[in-house]
DNA sequence: AAGAAAAATAAAAATAATTATCATTTTTGT
DNA sequence: ACAAAAATGATAATTATTTTTATTTTTCTT
């Protein structure tokens, strides 16, 4: 009864269900699970088109690569500077008030911020090279 | 008399001369101007030569290319969304201090803010489209 | 200053991510 | 049911970046 297409509807059925946010490549892999013969092409395509209707954006992470996330609006994002995972964390209450209302006044559409610290699988890793 | 070679120190002329926050193309561009037979190659391996040194720094901006920044330290972006051009704002007093704060309380490296805005030249184009 | 070792380079090839093309299939509207 | 439009898979093309390799430049040692 829908207006999109298994697929479209599959790929944002993922987006909302993997906590990370993902590369495009990851967003595939996890479609193909259940839609074994759908395309990398058509992941692109589709996250563009929910790009478009405003329901995903494109998250900057710390490699280039370009990652996908859903409902940007009230959290900020935690990226590891090695891995380039992404996590969100929520703005404390004050300063998303503040960012907003200087937004507001200096005519910004939007704002984002992003904190860096190295993630607990990097952190691991990094210790087992140590050795 | 420096220890560094003239191409390694041309492309940190370059940054430091630039006021934008160039992708690696446009500094090879500007580099050529004064060293037409410099390669790309050399401006990309300089380029992480001195994001290595700690000098220069990797900026996201909101297309896929890598673009570089020389002192990262006291400003924020100003991102345009349509061509992704980034420009540097001096961080508000009080709140650079917050989130300073905010990464000392809770163990993070560094933060990034970036504000969005269409830039002048993007909103320009956009009103000769719309004839 | 000479010559060996190390570092930097240009040019080109390779890689990786993303986008475009195109023939075919699916969906929609009448 | 059938024509028109939209979506898709497969693949080719494009774009940005990195790696390779043979050569040149710089540095070090004597």
């Amino acid at each position: 009864m829908s207006n999109f297409s298994s697929r479209r509807q599959a790929v944002l059925e993922v987006m909302k269900t993997m906590r990370c946010h993902p590369t495009a490549d990851r967003v595939y892999e996890e479609c193909r699970k259940t839609i074994p013969n759908i395309s990398l092409a058509t992941v692109y395509r589709n996250l563009a088109f929910w790009e478009q209707a405003g329901v995903v954006g494109r998250v900057v992470g710390c490699d280039n690569k370009e990652r996908y996330d859903v409902e940007l609006d009230n959290h900020c994002h935690v990226i590891c500077p090695e891995c380039g995972e992404v996590e969100d964390m929520d703005y404390p209450a004050e300063l998303k008030e503040y960012l907003d209302n200087y937004c507001l006044d200096n005519g910004f559409e939007k704002f984002g911020l992003s904190f860096y610290k190295v993630c607990d699988k990097c952190s691991k890793d990094n210790l087992k090279q140590a050795k």
